[in-house]
DNA sequence: GTGAAAGCGCTAACAG
DNA sequence: CTGTTAGCGCTTTCAC
């Protein structure tokens, strides 16, 4: 069906040989016999397969990337990082989600193994304590992590906890006091410690008491009632609410908007990941953003160093690259007047507090 | 490094053949022997290279999928579709986006095949008149569409046109009269043009005059004053917009907003693909839905059929598959008063529209 | 029940 | 400059 370079050469008169370095090393064949193959080439419309190149020892140029999922456009952006650069430069890309399930994982990372992939872009929900990335190294596997925060293993993402101490400072800036930290039920991931770690360091530099992560089921329709009673109710009810993530945040939204709550009149939020998306809701989202797309390109430059050899130049460099995160000014956070017992209404609208 | 059945025949004391037996013929080996072979892979955390077995001609059991940006959730959506299935039934995925570029098109396309994909599924900016298509075509590399409209080629979709006129009726039933319909600016697609199709049908049936697309430059920060002008000036300014995808919806409405009208009040909105984002909005965008993630299912099953020839069994259906769609209705669309000369206003906040 | 050997598409010595 | 040949990892006759 598909040519092969046995009918190349066949079809031009030569020799397999010649076909073969007509292709890979035109210089070294005589201008005529050149024209003559790839003439032939043209007219067969033959692509030499990589199956033969790869058996034959070459390099793959397959690359595996392991997602939790698609549905959060944090990793389709960091997918779109990896994409540009890796077809750029002649790498294919084989993808794989895993919803964070750990036999997913272990499947995805067989499979892409049996395909000989170079090397590894991956997501996991908590780095340190994965027994499979310990299996990757005594593999001599290459990976380099996206997002996960772990010092141990290679990885490009933003500092989470810093990023969560600079975002919950700014809540506190405005005068928030009573500022709770929301996340997913996938609470446990590397990163969110990290984020619940800052939330809490800044709250307590400001002599405030951070509470716990309150969990929240981000696929259903609503908010549960015991979440919703947290939010709303109680002299204690938060002024400001911290949302591990931007989906997180919409979905709080969309609940605080049913249960009737202004947003940021009765609640302000600060959501994580920075998704362009959040700029075009309204209140547009405030939050802090990680550069996913670099976060993508830098884990592609990084594994690329480390499959290629060219990472002994940068082996002098840590393990980690921390990538710098940014405040997302947003109409979802309001100051909070220094009267503290404000209670929510919905008497009157906020003005819509127009953009920068 | 990596072992080879070698390794493991040399491990286990028996020939290469009696591996490969082991592994792929189980009964026709000695169970001792199996057992031992069997240790032996254990041991040396053998894995079958699925290289040897391709270039044995086997199948590759590898489908390439070709989107043309992952920036648009629609296409994340779908590629969900399609990984549950693949990954499930052993597949596996290779990706690539073009971002409508024809030459990176045919890069992936090229590319896909030199790695021997068993076949293909795309979504391409117009599918009657794309080349390649017919290229792929004559070659008999097996491919289905997604989100393509037309009748010509192996594909699924939901049916543009009437979705379209489905939305407009409902616009109009609404009260609205002049409605224009807004297209990104790679209005080009065939899909584009269905919708467009609808549209004039349904304005047409209704005794009113459809106006051709305005195109919008998707990517702009803000809309441009020309368009701006089009929508919020003069007397026959339009008081609905159908916009032909969802994230044009987004960036219109936040355009819109940021000049200082209100929607759903100075101008209702209908967007089409129904992103689950768009539920998040506020007001919550009301759309009409194509299901994606069916539309990746049922374009992964359609191709699975032809390549492993069951397709016969369905060769009497038609080459397309049309998914149903269905309106999302919405707070972004709002009735009007029969007085049809209301002119923009902000000097009221309208009453938040509750979730149904 | 097991082994030897051929061959899939290709590259890389090594000869000529 | 070109051809011959071996071999990459595997499956699959065909003998034993």
């Amino acid at each position: 069906m598909t040519p092969t370079i046995k009918d190349v050469a066949a079809h031009a008169g030569f020799s397999i040989a010649t076909v073969s370095r007509a292709i890979n090393a035109p210089h070294t064949v005589n201008p005529v016999t050149l024209d003559k193959v790839r003439q032939s080439i043209d007219a067969l419309n033959f692509r030499p397969s990589p199956l033969g190149r790869q058996l034959r020892g070459e390099r793959t140029r397959l690359i595996g990337v392991i997602l939790p999922t698609l549905a959060n456009p944090v990793f389709a952006e960091c997918l779109q990082g990896i994409d540009e650069l890796a077809s750029a430069q002649g790498y294919r890309l084989m993808l794989m989600t895993t919803q964070y399930d750990a036999d997913r994982e272990r499947h995805a990372i067989e499979t892409l193994r049996e395909h000989r992939v170079e090397g590894l872009i991956l997501t996991v929900a908590d780095a340190d304590t994965h027994p499979l990335l310990d299996e990757l190294d005594r593999a001599g596997l290459l990976y380099v992590l996206m997002h996960n925060d772990t010092v141990r293993r290679p990885s490009v993402s933003v500092d989470n906890r810093l990023a969560a101490y600079d975002g919950v400072r700014m809540l506190i800036a405005h005068g928030h006091r009573r500022i709770l930290m929301l996340a997913g039920t996938l609470a446990a991931s590397d990163r969110a410690r990290q984020r619940h770690l800052g939330y809490s360091q800044a709250m307590q530099q400001a002599g405030l008491t951070p509470a716990p992560a309150l969990e929240v089921d981000f696929n259903a329709e609503e908010l549960s009632p015991s979440v919703l009673a947290h939010l709303t109710s109680g002299p204690n009810r938060p002024s400001a609410l911290f949302c591990s993530n931007d989906l997180l945040a919409m979905v709080v939204m969309r609940g605080l908007r049913r249960a009737r709550l202004q947003i940021p009149h009765d609640m302000s939020i600060l959501g994580f990941d920075g998704l362009a998306m959040g700029e075009l809701l309204s209140p547009a989202l405030a939050s802090i953003c990680a550069p996913n797309r670099a976060i993508g390109c830098a884990a592609w430059q990084r594994l690329l160093a480390r499959v290629t050899g060219t990472y002994e130049a940068l082996s002098e460099t840590s393990l980690t690259l921390t990538l710098p995160h940014s405040l997302r000014q947003g109409a979802t956070i309001a100051a909070i007047s220094s009267r503290d017992d404000a209670t929510p209404t919905r008497t009157s609208m906020p003005a819509e507090r127009p953009f920068a």
